[in-house]
DNA sequence: CCTTGACCCTCCCATGGTGGGAAGCTCCAT
DNA sequence: ATGGAGCTTCCCACCATGGGAGGGTCAAGG
C-alpha cells in the first residue's frame, strides 16, 4: 500500500501522513528501493484512530499519548479517561468562551436597527466609552487570548 | 505619546500595534525624528475599538471593515450589523461544533470506568471498528476543518 | 559629561495543523 | 518510448501573537 492508498483507506491526507511521520506521531514508514513509503493494513488502523480522535479535537500532543496507551497492553483505563476529561475541560473553557462573545454581540445587533442611518449601537459600544455598561462587561474579563488556548483546544478550532 | 505609553492607554501590544500598521489595519504612525513612533488620543481610540472588537473575536478583516464603517459618517448601520450578524453566525457554527465533540467524548469518557484495567470504551470507539454506533455519529459528519474556520472565526479561537 | 537602564527600532523565528505548489523521480499502461 | 498519474523533498502561506537578538535613543542620576 502506498501513500495514496493509505490516505484514501484512512481519510488522512497523503501531507499529513508525511507530516506525522516527521513530527513522530506516527512511526517512519517503510520504503520501496524508490523511495515510495509502504503502509501496512495496521498501520491503517492507526491512521483511522488518528482521523476520528481528530474529529473530536484532540491535539496532536495529546493524541500521541492516546496512541501510546492504545498500544500499551498494560493500560489503565484511568489513564485514558484523564486525557478525555481534561479536553472535555478545555472545550468547556471555549465553548463558555464563544458563547459569551456571541452573546454579547448578538445583543449589540438586537438594539442596532439596521438601517439606512448611521447611528449605531454596536460601533457606539466598541467605541468603548463604556457609557452603556448594559452592553459592556460580558467578555470584558481578560479571558484573553494565549497559548493555553491556541495548544491546547484547536483542532476543531483551526480546522475547517 | 511612544509605542509604549499608546500600548499601555489602549491594552494593545507595542507587538500588535506595529503589526496592525504592517497589514493597514492602522495607518503609518508619525515618527520622531530618532524613529520612534507617535501616537495622538486619538490613535488611541481606534485602538481601544479595535482591543474591543478582537475581545469578541472578529476577524482582522471583519476589524478593518468595521474601523471603515466607524469613520464614515455616511455608513448605514444596516452594514455594521451585518458584519456582526455574520460574525454571530460563525461562532454560532463553532460552538454547535465544539459542543457536539464535547458531548461525545464526555458520553465516552462516562462510559469508561476509569480504573486500573485496560478495557476502555474510548479508545473502543477510537479504533472505530463502528460497532457500537450508539457512541458515534454525533461529529461524524465531515463539518471537518478547513480553510474557512480558521479565516473566519478565529481572534478568540486562535487567542489565549 | 558619562553611565545606566528603560525604551525603541527592525528582522527573524515559533506556534498548530493544514493546504498549495514547484522541481524532479518512478511506475504503469498504452 | 511516451505520457500521465503518483511519489519524493522542500518551501510558502494562513492567523494573530509572543519571544528574542542586535543595535540605536533618551532621560535620570552620579
Amino acid at each position: 500500500m502506498n501513500i495514496g492508498q493509505a490516505s484514501a483507506a484512512s481519510g488522512v491526507s497523503a501531507k499529513m501522513l508525511r507530516y506525522y511521520e516527521e513530527i513522530g506521531l506516527l512511526p517512519k514508514a517503510a520504503r520501496t528501493e524508490a523511495g515510495y513509503r509502504v503502509y501496512s493494513a495496521k498501520d491503517v488502523n492507526t491512521l483511522r484512530f488518528i482521523r476520528r480522535a481528530r474529529d473530536l479535537g484532540l491535539s496532536i500532543e495529546r493524541i500521541k499519548l492516546l496512541v501510546g496507551l492504545w498500544q500499551d497492553r498494560e493500560r489503565s483505563s484511568a489513564d485514558v479517561k484523564r486525557v478525555a476529561t481534561e479536553h472535555v475541560a478545555e472545550l468547556d473553557a471555549k465553548i463558555l468562551e464563544l458563547t459569551a462573545m456571541r452573546d454579547t454581540l448578538q445583543e449589540l445587533a438586537d438594539a442596532c436597527h439596521g438601517d439606512h442611518r448611521p447611528d449605531c449601537p454596536i460601533l457606539h459600544d466598541f467605541e468603548g466609552g463604556g457609557r452603556s455598561p448594559e452592553h459592556r462587561g460580558t467578555v470584558t474579563k481578560d479571558v484573553r487570548r494565549g497559548k493555553g488556548a491556541a495548544a491546547g483546544l484547536p483542532a476543531g478550532c483551526h480546522a475547517g
